[in-house]
RNA sequence: GCCCGAGUGGUGGAAUGGCAGACACGGCGGACUCAAAAUCCGCUGCCGCAAGGUGUGUGGGUUCGAAUCCCACCUCGGGCACCA
């Protein structure tokens, strides 16, 4: 997907391509024209490394060593992937946003790091390997070619030589060794903070942490000692539910698994099995990701979603005995058994007529009854559910078993959809609640999930709609235990009142009755107060080739040890079938890839415990995609480094004390200046990202505890989409449009419009775009569609618009018949006294005020990422001086330079051509942008509307000074015809005043 | 079902409590031209000849004044892990 434009020969600089068809002039600015200057301007940026930024020290501190000593700014892009369909025109958005505020603020006196990087392992490559049996490497390199060279084209001023790949083994090998930071590591509960395990394993040997099972640690052998040790890190191994498919021989996303329980692909059935995976205790971190997200100076909205996820609730755990109930005799059932339940409302727990566990949930079996108790109904007994005998089953035992291959069968998405439908089945036993004393019968029900709380609800229907809906379903009774308020006509009611049918705590609200009761509950041990969190950990292994392989190996014990940094990296080894394992017997384990290096899956290693060379058995997953994206952003500051993740005071300068954030009541805690980026990443990538970072933090390896002070979401370019009568989608590019009707092949379609890519077939490649109007028409266009932050639709038609604005720039700068510049002849190296004297003319008031407010504008709208608005003030700066250019043959250099100067971060190449016919000998990129001057942006007069009862009615116009008088204001009013007229024979009740603004006369 | 976001001319959008529709596309008219294209100038929310009226998804509310703030609803887009 190289464009073909590259290979054009270059022209000389003071010849523009000649376009003599149609009678366009010499030297208009046309596509080919813009394509010449365009293609020479990189090569220049390239050969002058205008854009390498330096380092205060180490080999990337040269060239451009002098910037080093300004203030710096830290500007990311969320870096792409490298698919092989190649760029759309929707991938730049954010990267020409980014690209022009970091020219912007080159421009304003910062050293501006801005690099881009690859995404590059991930399943696409991977599931391409499968299918053509070529090397994931193979794909992934050519694919970072084609994209490198599409995103050349369109001018971005990044420095080439950070831009790493996370499949570069010298970027992998740092990726593993943070795992092996993180191995080695666990979260102290006193501090919160990551430390180093050898703490741990130093309280645990001197007594003042006891050991888990309460065992002394001298008493333990050195094999107990490593379990102990290893359930406490950071990253552990635990056995985690997953979407196991033996048909495609992989774990599935819970979206690949279809309503029927089998694959979106292949409709192979689909199993949920427990499969031991590492896990990171991103839990641990819980409180500090919640709260340092007060001093990040993010979208209001992104932090709620991240505070949602995170999902913090205060409330108590409860203990419910278990009644021995000799009615449903069973010999294991006694009262020494209690189920333990989460919840945040225990002001409620007067009300808990029933209870529910998850169907998984481990003391089912336990105290499940071998018979039903009497005049139990039928829908209790197991009637209620899909498969299941109308009236029920013979036993509990059989009940439940028959509703767990039910709930088996449904994936996690599934048990959620059909949130209207609740089944469960009455286990036979009851419970004791420990507020009413009374008994309460004990349900498993799927609408509970092992995952959060305790696995197990206290069911409270008067206060909670799910329990409500359960309870009418099930025949179970309802008790109120706070007043909903008058008129109240609904269910369950989840509001605030006063608590009744609750003893002690009637008609308490409900924070005072939640507070006294935890306090009852844990001086009568029926409980305890309790904090629970939606966080889960965080799975971290894959079974898959095309990932970061684990810096871990097992010696005969089966316990994980981490391969030291010394020995990193651990290179993925190359094999020729990635094909997973697959199988037709659901009783099959997942064998990931790697498996088949049956080299590498033993390693004979000195790990320097003294017993010298000894063989290990590799870990054969490989991490998520998630690892590489979790750091990368601190590779850029120090690519090459072969010793350190990063040099420390390359880190502390780029990262520490960000200055790019403009809200003054963020703490600017610091770290990137500014990342953008998409909103699909708000909670995964960026809680990830602070996860990792906040480690790091911890260890002492990075300065600041956040990595990205300021985020910006850019919205999505959407596209009309086509469908056929069949519903297929049709290439947009050959849909005609006529007489109101859309047509492919002659054929009527329907419109829709969605995100650009290739599903829908609308993808516009920004190649065509540059071919045929040049990138920075393609650049202005993007920026000028609307609000970055906005998803938009593309029209092809509407670029025509902002390219003619820069043929009307060009124009006032240079004759379209004979190629000279409007400001007499260009200067040499002395070009700004030259020209000067050619525009000795000067300026007139009105285009001196109008340049200075567009300058202060300008510059508002640049430093907020308004762009749109920034484009539309150069506009119409530029339709003013068209008439004057038209007319005296003359653009003065007053306003010719600093206009160029503001136009060159949106149209780069553009104003460098122009910048240097002016007679600049240096490039324009560092030139200082233009400052307003205040004084002369005042006007003398000013209109102002006049309302008559919020009415406008005539216009009026006093000197400004006199703008907030209201006796002068009334006066002129009065003197208006119109004006006068509806105020007359009327009463004045009322004037209000905006000083300069508006006058409102209100009258009655 | 829940959560988040968005609804403004023929179209993309501007205006965050103070003249709704900046700027651009499209459309209409004029100048230039033998003509066309390009360019330059002007007009362009809707109803109305006009005076005037009306108008920011719908219905209420707050305010001297609402696209903007509040309540309810409708439509579209995005997200979702039954938040116990």
């Amino acid at each position: 997907m190289v464009n073909e434009q590259v290979d054009e020969p270059a022209t000389a600089p003071t010849v523009p391509g000649a376009d003599t068809e149609d009678g366009i002039p010499l030297h208009r600015y046309t596509a080919a024209l813009a394509n010449e200057i365009e293609l020479r301007w990189q090569d220049h940026w390239d050969a002058e490394r205008t854009f390498w930024s330096p380092n205060p020290t180490g080999p990337l501190s040269e060239p451009n060593a002098e910037r080093a000593a300004l203030a710096k700014l830290y500007v990311l892009d969320m870096f792409p992937y490298p698919s092989g369909i190649g760029l759309h025109v929707g991938h730049p958005l954010g990267y020409i946003a980014t690209d022009i505020w970091s020219r912007f603020k080159r421009m304003r006196g910062f050293n501006v790091l801005h690099a881009m990087g690859y995404d590059a392992f991930g399943l696409p490559a991977e599931q391409f390997a499968v299918q053509t049996g070529t090397h994931p490497r193979i794909t992934t390199e050519s694919n970072i070619a084609s994209m490198k060279a599409q995103l050349r084209r369109l001018g971005l001023g990044h420095d080439p030589r950070r831009g790493i790949s996370t499949t570069d083994v010298g970027y992998y090998r740092w990726t593993q060794w943070i795992f092996v930071q993180i191995f080695n590591s666990w979260c102290d509960p006193a501090s919160g903070r990551a430390r180093p395990i050898a703490e741990l394993e130093a309280q645990l040997a001197d007594g003042s942490r006891p050991t888990r099972s309460g065992r002394a640690w001298s008493d333990l052998s050195p094999l107990e000692r490593r379990i102990e040790i290893d359930a406490r890190r950071m990253v552990y191994r635990s056995e985690m539910p997953v979407n196991w498919c033996p048909g495609l021989g992989t774990v599935l996303a819970n979206e690949e698994v279809t309503a029927e329980g089998r694959s979106d692909r292949g409709n192979f059935p689909v199993y949920q099995r427990p499969l031991k995976q590492w896990v990171m205790r991103i839990t641990s971190f819980a409180d500090r990701l919640l709260g340092d997200l007060d001093a990040l100076d993010w979208p209001e909205p992104i932090k709620l979603m991240q505070r949602n996820w995170i999902g913090r609730s205060e409330g108590a755990e409860i203990a419910f005995p278990v009644v021995a109930d000799d009615a449903v005799a069973d010999g294991g059932t006694g009262s020494d058994i209690a189920i333990s339940v989460f919840t945040t409302r225990p002001d409620t727990v007067f009300g808990a007529t029933y209870m529910v566990l998850a169907p998984e949930h481990p003391l089912v079996d336990e105290i499940t009854a071998s018979a039903w108790p009497p005049g139990t109904p039928s829908i209790q007994r197991g009637g209620g559910f899909a498969g299941s005998p109308a009236d029920g089953h013979r036993t509990p035992r059989e009940a439940v078993a028959a509703y767990r291959d039910y709930t088996n069968a449904r994936s996690e998405i599934d048990r959620q959809a059909e949130s209207k439908l609740k089944t469960g089945v009455f286990v036979g036993a009851f419970a004791t609640n420990p507020a009413t004393g009374g008994p309460v019968p004990v349900f498993i029900a799927d609408y509970v999930l092992m995952g959060y709380g305790t696995g197990a609800i206290m069911a409270v229907p008067g206060q909670d709609e799910r329990d409500w809906e359960f309870a009418e379903d099930f025949g179970l009774p309802i008790v109120r235990t706070v007043e909903p308020f008058a008129g109240w006509e609904g269910g369950a009611f989840t509001g605030d009142g006063p608590a009744i049918n609750s003893g002690f705590l009637d008609g308490l609200r409900v924070d005072a009755a939640k507070a006294r009761i935890i306090d009852w509950l844990e001086a009568e041990g029926h409980g305890r107060r309790r904090v629970t969190y939606k966080l889960r950990d965080w799975l971290f292994s894959r079974q898959r080739y095309w990932g970061e392989p684990f810096p871990i190996v097992y010696d005969e014990t089966g316990q994980p040890i981490a391969v030291p940094a010394s020995m990193l990296p651990v290179e993925l080894p190359d094999i020729d079938d990635f094909m997973p394992k697959t199988s037709d017997d659901p009783d099959a384990l997942p064998e990931p890839p790697l498996a088949r290096a049956t080299e590498w899956t033993t390693a004979e290693l000195d790990l320097g415990e003294g017993a010298g060379l000894r063989t290990y058995r590799r870990e054969l997953n490989t991490m998520p995609q998630w690892a590489g994206s979790c750091w990368y952003y601190l590779r850029y500051l120090d690519p090459d480094n072969a010793d350190a993740l990063v040099d420390p005071a390359n880190e502390a300068y780029w990262m520490v004390g960000a200055t790019g954030s403009k809200s003054a009541g963020s703490a600017n805690v610091g770290g990137v200046d500014l990342y953008v980026g998409g909103v699909e990443h708000a909670v995964l990538h960026l809680l990830y990202a602070r996860f990792w970072h906040k480690i790091l933090f911890d260890l002492g390896h990075v300065s600041t505890p956040e990595p990205f002070q300021r985020l910006f979401n850019q919205g999505y370019i959407q596209a009309a989409a086509f469908t056929d009568e069949r519903g297929s989608y049709v290439e947009a590019e050959k849909v005609v449009e006529q007489q109101g009707q859309f047509l492919y092949d002659g054929e009527p379609v329907n419109r829709e419009f969605g995100k650009m890519g290739k599903s829908l077939k609308n993808a516009v490649a920004p190649d065509e775009i540059c071919r045929d109007y040049g990138a920075d028409t393609l650049r202005l266009y993007e920026m000028y569609m609307g609000r970055l932050e906005q998803s938009k639709p593309w029209n092809t038609r509407d670029i025509v618009g902002v390219h003619r604005f820069l043929q009307r720039v060009w124009r006032l700068f240079v004759n379209e018949q004979t190629g000279a510049l409007n400001m007499g002849a260009s200067g040499d190296g002395a070009g700004s006294a030259a020209a000067s004297a050619v525009g000795a003319a000067g300026l007139d008031g009105g285009t001196m005020r109008l340049l200075h407010k567009t300058i202060a504008a300008v510059t508002d709208d640049l430093e907020d990422l308004r762009f749109n608005t920034a484009i539309a003030k150069l506009i119409e700066l530029t339709n003013h001086l068209t008439p004057i250019v038209s007319v005296t043959g003359q653009l003065p250099v007053e306003v010719a330079e600093p206009l160029v100067l503001m136009l060159a971060p949106m149209a780069p190449h553009f104003c460098e051509e122009l910048w240097s016919r002016l007679g600049h000998a240096e490039p324009l990129a560092f030139k200082a942008f233009p400052v307003a001057d205040p004084a002369l942006i005042v006007e003398d007069l000013v209109e102002m509307p006049v309302q008559i009862n919020g009415k406008v009615r005539g216009q009026i116009t006093v000197a400004s000074s006199q703008a907030g008088d209201e006796a002068t204001l009334l006066a002129a009013a009065r003197a208006n015809d119109r004006v006068a007229g509806h105020l007359d024979g009327v009463l004045v009740r009322k004037v209000i005043v905006v000083p300069g603004r508006l006058l409102n006369i209100v009258v009655g």
